[in-house]
DNA sequence: AAACCGCTCACCCAAAAGGATGATTTGATG
DNA sequence: CATCAAATCATCCTTTTGGGTGAGCGGTTT
């Protein structure tokens, strides 16, 4: 990344010198501003399109599979005593959401969600969140 | 695309039009060529940045639907640019454990997994390391 | 040989997550 | 009505993650 901005560096200064060079030995006073302008324009836009290729990594947009059909499985979650906001910040935890993300969609606080998040981690014996989407998943009680 | 094309020409007939204004009104014989030429090419350089990126777009890819058994889309996984490292590490992560607890499966430091990770979200265009398993799963990276 | 890539590790800093505990409100139920 | 569970929120503190950057090393590839 570094590198490209040094080359676009060098390309950028060769191409203003290389414009120069024409201005005064070929083109001054025989072509219009106009057409002087277009061609720098024309060169620097190839140059950008070269650029914005090299930096912005064009992304694949991936289409999710269609899954088959899931039923949870509501003895365990009765079982674990997992309550309804719980399960509700579970799933949302699974579709790997943050603390903060889930709070805005459930329209609570931040700390309710940790609370909430707490609790599922010891229903389900976990320590960390992505622990306990592996269980829940184990548990069948998310897809 | 047309349109693009369209919009292209409108915006750069606009840039050449207010270079032109701004040749005569302010800059001419205040401003050196050089700088002159600097300004018109950075210019066109971020509007062929534009351009570029309106035209290599990301394409779509679809997902064939899963069915029976799982098996790594070794397709996407070469096109996503995972490394096997990097898919250890993943696989390690979708099954709840720490990076400290990566890092001491592989006998590797801290660091190397926490690189290894911030890879890998990038790859897998995820902010989290949640996001970058549900993600992996849809990509059928994992089961 | 030079360029490139994957893997490794380090350091710093900021944000997110987690642990522990206490408190209030509300609805259901014995 | 008194009690209990669920839900809500807070505060304090620690650990974990994540972002950014730089750098060294050992293989390919050019």
């Amino acid at each position: 990344m570094t590198r490209t901005i040094f080359i676009y560096g060098l390309v950028l200064a060769a191409a203003v010198f290389m414009l120069k060079m024409l201005e005064y030995k070929f083109f001054y006073h025989q072509l219009s501003v106009e057409i002087y302008i277009g061609i720098i324009g024309l060169l620097f836009t190839i140059l950008g399109i070269w650029v914005g290729n090299k930096f912005t990594r064009r992304k694949k947009v991936f289409i999710a599979p269609p899954v088959g059909e899931f039923k949870v499985n509501e003895r365990i979650l009765t079982e674990t005593g997992i309550s309804k906001r719980e399960y509700e910040v579970l799933e949302l935890m699974a579709k790997g959401l943050s603390n903060q993300e889930i709070a805005d969609k459930l329209f609570v606080s931040l700390n309710t969600v940790k609370t909430h998040t707490a609790n599922l981690f010891v229903k389900l014996d976990a320590k960390r969140r992505t622990q306990a989407i592996q269980r829940a998943k184990e548990l069948q009680l998310i897809p």
